[in-house]
DNA sequence: ATGGCTTCATAGTGAAGA
């Protein structure tokens, strides 16, 4: 079973990549972050074409996320039930015997900001959510976008980007907590000690120069994280005309 | 360079992303 998450960065824009990119990879799941679409225009009939049900929580202009998935998906939580949030970033469905979380966490924009503050107040509230889920489900996949780059490794220049937003200490320990809880970042698993991202800036020409971040995560809980020997960051979306800034990332659970 | 691009928005010294 192949299980993907994907910053689209407009579903509007980029509904023809990733109609394509489904029919072509073959995904089972797909986590979607930053629909930027209002509830009412997610593009459902599109994806039933292809033999797709969906879950998603739209909002105008901004965030917005979905669960994409070949097989019905049960008990959908939209929004993190201990958290009132006026920004769509959480949804959960259960597919089969497997919890899957899909979020679009928080930037943050810089540490000083009160965005950072909601960033904060977010992932903590994020651990407590999950700690429930973790209480009823076995076999949880928390994925999506986590604006966190959790290591040196993960960074193109570390140095450049050392302690700032995306990469700080706080916001690293915030990414070790959800691991904590009893998750594995299956990709750095898989990949090692690989320089690997997820993320590349529009500008600059950085994905040319392959200056990019990790910051989608797929992780896993034990029971899944022991099936799962394959990953991919599909960088050869990043690279298509008109592309998403972040890369589609997928891993195979046998 | 608190910039550099892209998206969605509105007519804002734009806002937000990462």
């Amino acid at each position: 079973m192949k299980i993907a998450t994907w910053n689209v960065n407009s579903l509007k824009v980029r509904l023809p990549q990733v109609l394509a990119w489904l029919d072509e990879q073959q995904a089972d799941i797909l986590a979607l972050q930053e629909l930027k679409l209002e509830h009412d225009k997610f593009p459902i009939e599109a994806f039933a074409d292809l033999g797709f049900q969906a879950a998603w929580l739209g909002q105008k202009t901004y965030n917005g996320v979905a669960i994409i998935s070949k097989k019905p998906l049960a008990n959908v939580q939209c929004n993190m039930p201990n958290f009132a949030d006026p920004q769509s970033r959480f949804i959960a469905a259960t597919i089969d015997d497997i919890r899957v979380i899909c979020v679009y966490c928080v930037n943050g924009e810089r540490l000083e900001s009160d965005k950072f503050q909601y960033k904060q107040q977010w992932f903590n509230a994020l651990s407590g959510c999950l700690k429930q889920e973790l209480a009823q489900y076995q076999n949880v996949v928390l994925l999506g976008d986590f604006n966190i780059a959790p290591d040196d490794i993960d960074v193109a220049e570390a140095e450049k980007h050392a302690g700032k937003i995306l990469c700080s200490n706080e916001e690293r320990q915030w990414f070790q907590n959800l691991l904590a809880l009893g998750f594995t970042d299956a990709v750095r698993f898989l990949a090692k000690d690989e320089k690997i991202y997820s993320w590349w800036d529009y500008r600059m020409n950085a994905f040319r120069r392959n200056l990019g971040m990790r910051i989608d995560h797929i992780l896993l809980t034990p029971n899944l994280m022991q099936k799962t020997m394959k990953y991919q960051i599909d960088k050869t979306a990043r690279a298509a005309e008109r592309p998403s800034d972040h890369a589609p990332v997928w891993v195979e659970i046998q």
